[in-house]
DNA sequence: AGTATTTGCCGAAATTTTGATAAAATGAAA
DNA sequence: TTTCATTTTATCAAAATTTCGGCAAATACT
């Protein structure tokens, strides 16, 4: 099974070394490819250079805990995200699929539970998603406010970039342009609704063929669709 | 070929003292300048005194371990990273990568094989990059507080040097004015946001070129980019 | 006194907004 | 189906605003 090309990139995030190990030779004997990191920072930086196809969270963590990474990620990707915690409590567990875990895992767990999990929410995912477009056509780094489309950098402004990640974070979900306006520029802002579509335009243009991921909804606003 | 000046210096760090010595006898054959380290922090102090050329870094170490080693030098500065382990196992070459690691060879290993490494990654670097530039260009020295551009000892303030080190931690990272002001100024200073501008410009002049590595993020505040 | 740091102000440049106009889509009527 | 009127969106350019960098003065620190 080491001969084939691994079908899918997992980061693993864990405070723990040996946790981390365990785990990865694991997922490795399944043919996953795993990297890893240590701390929600680190995993942050991880998820942006690698885009692995699921993250495996470790709830506990120095610097920036699993929740938040949790969100940071969902802010700009679906990308399936896999919770663990040693505390196997109810509330936590709710927390989790509010903040968009897509599984939840209670410490400890067997490592066959665990890869079967994987397996079942890549299926899940792959079933409806198209994973070789939006991974490589347009990537947002909010980390390093950058945006790349065809991996070639474009240059974007306070608003457009505003803009692009909200749309990019309600992914698949049609939006009024007063909701826009309320999302992106802040606390009910009285400004001209035409202001929005200008900047639409500005980003169209920019992202070029990317920016047809952007549609227009007449009667009601945008969407953006992967 | 001993009268020629040594055209590279390279760091051996390795906590067995035959070890480094069989290397060393053998890159100065090589025409190689060495100096050597037992250990991870004695590595990095001699890392930061000496600048070497590239960096033979084992594994195994007490105090501080190889990877820790690689990342804290990753850091501060681009110099090319020959990682030695005992056990050659895939995923301590992928995490070595991952870090940030040029190169990796499993123990045991050829002397031939060694320096021949050595040579190949010493010319990719200076083939690829831009010596001038990412290599030698911007060099801190955080144990001594000095910096140097382009080999040139360059005094910068206590505060000036605070905020080169935070923006250089948070490579690649778009930072507002309050994140760092919280960073370099600590506990919620509450002084003006116009304070790092002014800071920013002064850094930005007495580096010279290399200051052209902080970046403006307008709307935002200032990145550090390699 | 002599640095180092902070603050205020101004002009240049980039960005955002507005307003006017053209283009496109929609739906109803011929 | 075609035409026409209406509504909605796209485009463009100019105005208004914001932001940043530089300068210099004021303040704090040693």
């Amino acid at each position: 099974m080491g001969d084939t090309t691994p079908r899918y990139t997992i980061l693993i995030v864990d405070d723990e070394v040996r946790m981390r190990r365990v785990i990865a030779d694991y997922l490795r004997i399944k043919d996953f490819r795993t990297i890893e990191a240590s701390d929600g920072v680190e995993a942050l930086e991880q998820f942006h250079r690698e885009h692995p196809d699921l993250v495996l969270l470790d709830v506990m963590m120095p610097r920036m805990n699993g929740w938040e990474v949790c969100k940071e990620i969902r802010r700009v990707s679906q990308t399936p995200i896999l919770m663990l915690t040693a505390k196997s409590e109810e509330d936590d567990e709710l927390l989790g699929f509010e903040l968009g875990a897509d599984e939840y895992i209670g410490k400890p767990f067997s490592l066959k539970i665990l890869s079967a999990r994987i397996e079942a929410v890549l299926r899940r995912h792959t079933d409806t998603d198209d994973p070789a477009l939006s991974l490589s056509l347009l990537r947002v780094d909010p980390l390093a406010r950058e945006v790349y489309v065809d991996n070639m950098r474009v240059e974007l402004t306070y608003t457009e970039f505003e803009l692009l990640s909200y749309l990019m974070a309600n992914k698949g979900i049609a939006l009024s342009r007063d909701k826009i306006l309320d999302g992106v520029w802040q606390y009910d802002y009285c400004g001209d609704a035409r202001t929005v579509d200008t900047h639409i335009k500005k980003l169209r243009s920019k992202l070029g063929e990317a920016g047809e991921m952007i549609k227009t909804i007449r009667g009601i606003g945008y969407k953006f669709e992967a």
